[in-house]
RNA sequence: GCACCCGUAGCUUAGCUGGAUAGAGCGCCGGACUACGAAUCCGGAGGUCGGAGGUUCGAAUCCUUCCGGGUGCGCCA
């Protein structure tokens, strides 16, 4: 479609003689009205002052008009108050589209030719398992590389394994009390121990636990105070009051885990029962402290290359690996590298030396912090403990100023929740302030969470079981279909369930929260992969019948409103590409499916009603039509495929 | 308390960086199969775009403020 909005605005620029917006520009500006006032739509408003003298809006829309009537790529010019509408000419239309799109790899371009994007995705932490939460990153990281490769860019994927850190040393420690060490490559048995283990040496929680009671009680009093006030305040004050009420009760419910609209309903109850889990917490309070010191100490002898540990460290990353590209493989997803923190341990020393040689660092409180300009009201950078040990950020800034080295990227993406936004900050200021120009070409990719999941397994789902479901829910519904050979049903099925669920993800907006649900990611109707699937089989199962597509294509007897839809459709599909890559924002091109596949399941139903819209027409007078038709239905096959690929989702060619 | 993100139909959500009557999917109501694949299609009902101001010829979109929700806030990652 930018194509054709390009010839659009370089014919008014010219036969306006315009100087200054130039046809680029203007061709920002061109709109894509509702099919009722054509194909394109140019709005003259800011059209008003480049001519001179100047015009009002309608009457520049209609000498416009006048002069694109002569041009034959457009036709039914018209001028509608400040706009004029053009419908492109069948011919231009049909052409354009028909030829690009049928061309493999149709929606790549070559803006990034040259250019290097290192993309940061999935990035589990070993230790813990390969979780349902741990698809978004992944989903969305894969497809954005994959976006960002048909746009021409050098692609750097890596899965950055947050292999180093306490949690290492909280599974060693925590394996000697409860593990099985006959079991000790079962990821599956490794993740129980951890989960036990760092429950077990949880302070924090603990402390929580421990001054909940009083916390609640002085809720509790301030809340009563409130609400006996509320009646004889003052209106102003009235307001504020009920807010605080409503944030207390909130607290509140929180503490005493209650639905209770009102949370003093059974508060002694309530109260009663923290206080004993305080007692049990104070109990097991120093318990806990010992374990996370173990914990902290086990790191300690990683960073200090003791052998033992590193021995063990390294055993268990062996098989957390394994585990992992097993779920990969599975997904289809694929990293240029698989790297990790512990990748950058041996430098570490050398990057605090090198962030000290800025102004604004010191030591507090024991820990070596970073105070150099952050932004107000943001707390000052940690690069190590009191303990030594290094932390996450540590290693992020030697890992990102490791990778500017190793590839010169253009763009360095981060593909992480949003809830790190604040580490990711401090990691790019951190940078800027050491001087690194091109920590301005990093961006945190942020995205929302999923809710709807129900939790089993001490919270956690394992993302592996939910692709296992969501197959199982495919099996039985396309183990009804006739259309699917025995010896294909398995590899279709697992398309369809691990399909339904990548897209599903990808067709959110990256950043906003989603509400998961197998019922609709499986749905054969609505947004979802099984019905774009489908669209794709259909047209496949098409050009099958029709054995291929003729070559002497006449693409201007494409001129039914279905077909112009699907032109149009397919037309704008290389635009959308280009936005998702510039975005990061995968599910533009998922949307992008969606509506390709929607204009296809309705030009092809149109030819149950009436015979003579059918592809597959028997006439030999009308074989120019079924021609022009079946090279269609190509490139609807073409761009859906190329298309599913990118947010890497297969495409059976029957189901 | 401070910072960032988000409020669009009963539910899940688009809205192309300010343009024509705010689009879909699910659910609901009503239609279409001797099928180029009905796993589909067509039609209908359903919206004061959280509220109030402001900028503009023009605001769901930009600014201010209020309400409501989420997340984060020095020794976890």
């Amino acid at each position: 479609m930018a194509t054709l909005k390009a010839a659009l605005a370089s014919a008014v620029v010219e036969s306006q003689g315009l100087s200054h917006p130039s046809a680029e520009e203007l061709a920002h500006h061109v709109k894509v009205p509702d099919p009722s006032h054509g194909d394109l739509a140019l709005p003259c408003f800011l059209l008003t002052k480049a001519l001179n003298p100047p015009a009002p809006p309608p009457v520049i829309a209609e000498r416009i008009a006048q002069k694109l009537a002569a041009d034959e790529r457009f036709v039914d010019v018209h001028a509608a108050g400040p706009y004029v509408n053009i419908r492109i000419s069948a011919s231009l239309l049909a052409n354009t589209v028909l030829s690009d799109a049928r061309t493999p790899g149709y929606g790549g371009g070559q803006e990034g030719a040259g250019k290097t994007v290192v993309i940061d995705f999935s990035s589990p932490n070993i230790a813990k398992p390969l979780a349902f939460h741990h698809i978004r990153s992944t989903v969305i990281g894969h497809a954005i590389a994959r976006i960002h490769r048909a746009r021409g860019w050098t692609v750097q994927g890596i899965n950055y394994l947050g292999d180093w850190g306490k949690q290492f040393g909280l599974l060693a420690t925590g394996f000697e009390r409860h593990g099985n060490p006959k079991r000790i490559t079962d990821a599956k048995h490794l993740v129980e121990v951890y989960v036990k283990a760092s429950r077990e040496a949880d302070v924090g929680s603990l402390q929580r636990s421990i001054t909940a009671p009083t916390e609640v009680r002085a809720l509790a009093t301030q809340l009563t105070e409130a609400r006996t006030n509320l009646g004889s305040l003052p209106k102003e004050q009235k307001k504020r009051t009920e807010k605080l009420i409503r944030s207390l009760e909130k607290k509140l419910r929180e503490y005493l885990a209650t639905k209770d609209s009102d949370p003093l309903q059974n508060f002694n109850v309530q109260l009663e029962k923290l206080t004993q889990e305080a007692k049990e917490a104070k109990e097991a309070l120093e318990q806990a402290k010992a374990y996370d010191t173990q914990a902290r100490a086990f790191l300690k002898r990683m960073e200090d290359s003791d052998e033992e540990a590193l021995g063990i460290w390294k055993r268990y990353r062996d098989s957390s690996i394994d585990e992992f590209k097993r779920v990969y493989h599975r997904m289809g997803v694929e990293f240029d590298a698989i790297e990790g923190e512990s990748f950058y341990s041996k430098v570490l020393e050398q990057t605090i030396a090198q962030v000290r040689q800025q102004p604004g660092t010191k030591i507090d409180n024991g820990a070596e912090v970073v105070d150099m300009v952050v932004p107000k009201g943001q707390p000052p950078v940690l690069l190590k403990t009191s303990d030594g040990t290094t932390l996450y950020l540590t290693r992020d800034i030697a890992a990102a100023i490791d990778r500017y080295k190793r590839f010169k990227f253009e763009r360095a993406l981060y593909v992480v929740a949003a809830d790190q936004s604040l580490n990711f900050s401090q990691l790019f200021s951190t940078l800027k302030a050491m001087g690194f120009t091109w920590a301005e070409n990093m961006h945190h990719v942020p995205f929302g969470r999923v809710h709807g999941m129900s939790t089993r397994r001490g919270n956690i789902v394992f993302l592996d079981e939910v692709l296992e479901e969501a197959v199982q829910k495919a099996e039985q519904v396309c183990e009804q279909s006739d259309k699917i050979a025995k010896e294909h049903l398995k590899d279709v099925v697992e398309a369809i369930g691990v399909g339904s669920i990548i897209f599903g993800d990808l067709k959110n907006l990256r950043t906003s929260d989603y509400t998961f649900s197998y019922e609709e990611v499986l749905d054969f109707r609505g947004h979802t992969a099984p019905y774009v699937q489908f669209s794709h089989a259909r047209a496949c199962s098409i050009l099958r019948k029709a054995g291929g597509v003729p070559s002497d294509i006449q693409p201007e007897c494409l001129v039914t409103p279905e077909e112009r839809a699907v032109l149009k459709t397919l037309a704008a599909y290389p635009d959308a590409v280009t936005l998702a890559c510039d975005n990061f924002e995968p599910s533009i091109v998922t949307r992008a499916l969606i509506d390709l596949a929607q204009v296809t399941a309705s030009w092809l139903s149109a030819g149950n009603k009436d015979r003579t819209k059918r592809v597959l027409l028997d006439e030999p007078e009308l074989q120019h039509l079924r021609t022009a038709r079946l090279a269609l239905v190509d490139a609807i096959r073409e761009t859906l495929a190329h298309g599913l690929y990118l947010i890497g989702v297969q495409a059976p060619t029957a189901m």
